[in-house]
DNA sequence: CTGAAATTTCAAAAAGGCTTGAAATTTGCG
DNA sequence: CGCAAATTTCAAGCCTTTTTGAAATTTCAG
């Protein structure tokens, strides 16, 4: 009976644990991972109570929410208050968080080793040598990540084919059940009228930048 | 003359303050990063002089490092004095590092996901519904990401089919270059002798915990 | 336009993780 | 086997990141 509290308390707390190796802070997965575990939106109020927070804590965290576009803000008719929707299009969310975190990471890092490699190519010391090899290799394996990645932010999912082709690849050697095996990133349940989000067509012209 | 300084220093910086991400902390990915832009394997005293680091912050990182499989301690012949040596492979690097964090990280939420699905099939609260329903949804897209990374560790490098179709797929849009494009990912240039490691058949039985 | 409700900001405090270095341990030469 | 060189450990301190909450700002109903 009570056993969603449990669940709910769990994977705030898991979530919470989880947010640093993502890039996000545990409060900020926390707020996330709580208005998951929520049919409807919630307010700040709501927010607070559940999660035990400050009212700024819930502010700050719903608005580094809302950059990475993972809940969206709605203002309620007749009032000044706002509920939180959380996004549950799964391809949308990773994609988000994906393309976030390439641009932080990822890209300086191609910019540099582009830039090194060829101030290297001057010397000839061993260490020169060496190192500039070392750097073209390392250059060679983001470049593939980053192409592979650009495909998966553009062309939408990998491509079924890819994905299933590799999905299909590892089945062989499982563990216990045949385990479920999507063809596509599923959406997750949501209430009726947030398919206005999820699927809105009337947004941004590709939020790109 | 002294680019290959310049470069070495710019390099380390950008590894330390890049590591987090990856996490492992700055001075250990300072440490791999200086071993990786000599020719030679180094023993601590030059890591100190080199990154101006303490004797114990020098034993720390390598131990990290060594837990990683990410460098190896070479005991010189006729002395107590270690030299660390970075693997250079970049695939077993790669490997490495995604199967550990992917005990670290993933599998704990798989094993959450499937116990608390179960817990929550009892109620049929709407906020229980849709959370259960959530949950569903996310444990289907972990176990797909799953033997994705599965059949990257075991059977090495998602095979150059998948691969060499995602990198085609994905090389109609891009910037300057045409980049080198290779099919597998590269090995770094080592000094001679080091290939022992790299491809040594010796080593234990498939590092398995 | 006014005022109160609601949200956002940001400087300061708290928490958490990283680094240090002296002491303890290990190692292997003589 | 003893000793000294070398490494490892770990509690204490430092620094970065996160959280707080009171003040400033924004937003609308009236």
């Amino acid at each position: 009976m009570s056993e969603i509290h449990d669940v709910r308390e769990a994977f705030v707390q898991l979530w919470g644990s989880m947010g640093p190796f993502w890039g996000i802070s545990p409060t900020t997965a926390r707020v996330y991972s709580w208005l998951m575990s929520r049919a409807e939106p919630a307010d700040s109020e709501e927010l607070m109570d559940g999660l035990c927070l400050s009212r700024g804590a819930v502010s700050m965290a719903c608005r580094e929410l809302r950059e990475w576009h993972l809940i969206e803000a709605e203002k309620q008719a007749g009032s000044r208050r706002v509920s939180y929707r959380p996004a549950t299009d799964l391809e949308k969310v990773i994609r988000n968080i994906v393309q976030i975190r390439k641009r932080r990471e990822w890209d300086p890092i191609l910019e540099n080793l582009r830039e090194w490699i060829p101030r290297l190519e001057a010397e000839d010391s061993p260490d020169a040598v060496i190192f500039r090899q070392r750097l073209q290799s390392l250059e060679a394996l983001v470049a593939l990540a980053d192409s592979l990645v650009e495909g998966f932010l553009k062309g939408g999912l990998v491509g079924r084919l890819g994905l299933k082709l590799l999905v299909d690849a590892s089945k062989s050697g499982r563990k216990t059940r045949p385990a479920p095996q999507p063809t596509e990133i599923p959406v997750m349940p949501d209430t009726p009228r947030s398919d206005a989000w999820s699927d809105r067509p009337t947004s941004q012209p590709e939020d790109r930048s």
